[in-house]
DNA sequence: AATGGCGTCAACCGCAGCCCA
DNA sequence: TTGGGCTGCGGTTGACGCCAT
């Protein structure tokens, strides 16, 4: 529609907010609520244009924000979303409350990119040093079955490690309303819109109020989304990408015989440890790989 | 002590979509 | 149906602080 910026006006203050400015924000918000922002300017004498005053309530003076260090089970959310969903901060901060779409898309570009940027590094010199010709999920099956001598939750299963279980409640919550962001994300493809018989295992989401006015996210499946969720798709998404990933969750198993995958447990691993400063985890490494700063 | 490079993050810009007259 | 107003979102910028030289 091509609208003049809201901020050309003569006499519009631009930059940092100072603490008055705050507090006279804060002080009219508490007593007209969020909203409305273009009176806000008006009836406080604020020399902010109303989408800066919105900027500053939504980023930083609402209650609930959390700053400071995003921490591994943070960290780890914000990946496998960003898998999934790909750079809609908006739709990733759903999940992580305490955080804010712009806190979470900085924390993405100015750490999380690098540090997977430096993990695939550290892969792409572990697939290249070894010919072992194991399989990914040989790779990982590894990984949990040593994850397990540890963590006793993960003996005998061939399911994702701990963090992802170790909320259950939040996280299946997370995976319904997963559910109903795919759907947006997923109905884009045509893959996705073929198979109408799929409607009859539909997740109800009439009573979903979270998301916001992120528009309504018709039904995905629990059983295509438990796929897409599963670990070793987060592995076909991370590195291949979305689209490839989707394919894998059609073919219900994902990595086609014979094609060797980087080991994701890895990166499961590096995540948390880092965190706690534990290395051990990646013993298997050859020394090369190990050798890298990150790991 | 000075300064240049780099990383971080708050804030801005511009586009898209929704709502309503 | 159309177009203007408003809000939400993602990409980008720029100020600031830290650190190495």
């Amino acid at each position: 529609m091509g609208r003049s910026p809201c901020c050309d006006k003569i006499g519009i203050k631009k930059g940092p907010w100072t603490p008055e400015e705050d507090i006279i924000l804060v002080s009219y918000i508490q007593e007209h609520g969020p909203g409305n922002w273009r009176a806000v300017p008006a009836n406080t004498g604020l020399l902010r244009c109303s989408k800066s005053c919105r900027l500053r309530w939504t980023n930083y003076l609402r209650p609930g924000i959390k700053r400071g260090n995003f921490t591994p089970h943070e960290e780890g959310m914000i990946i496998h979303l960003q898998a999934l969903l790909g750079n809609r901060w908006a739709a990733i901060a759903s999940y992580l409350p305490q955080r804010t779409d712009n806190d979470i898309k900085n924390y993405w570009n100015t750490h999380l990119k690098k540090k997977i940027k430096k993990y695939q590094t550290a892969i792409d010199n572990y697939m290249i040093s070894t010919d072992s010709g194991s399989t990914h999920h040989d790779i990982i099956s590894k990984g949990y079955q040593k994850d397990a001598i540890r963590n006793p939750d993960l003996a005998g299963s061939h399911s994702p490690p701990s963090r992802f279980h170790q909320s259950p409640s939040t996280y299946a919550s997370s995976t319904e309303n997963i559910s109903r962001l795919l759907e947006g994300w997923m109905r884009s493809s045509p893959k996705f819109t073929q198979d109408k018989n799929q409607r009859s295992n539909i997740i109800d989401n009439e009573d979903n109020e979270s998301l916001g006015d992120q528009g309504s996210y018709a039904a995905v499946t629990k059983e295509n989304l438990d796929s897409l969720i599963s670990l070793e798709n987060f592995s076909s998404i991370v590195l291949q990408g979305p689209e490839l990933a989707q394919a894998d969750a059609e073919t219900k198993h994902g990595v086609a015989e014979g094609q060797q995958q980087p080991p994701l447990f890895f990166l499961e691993k590096w995540l948390l440890d880092e965190a706690s400063g534990q290395v051990d985890g990646l013993m298997e490494l050859p020394a090369d790989c190990c050798s890298n700063p990150m790991l």
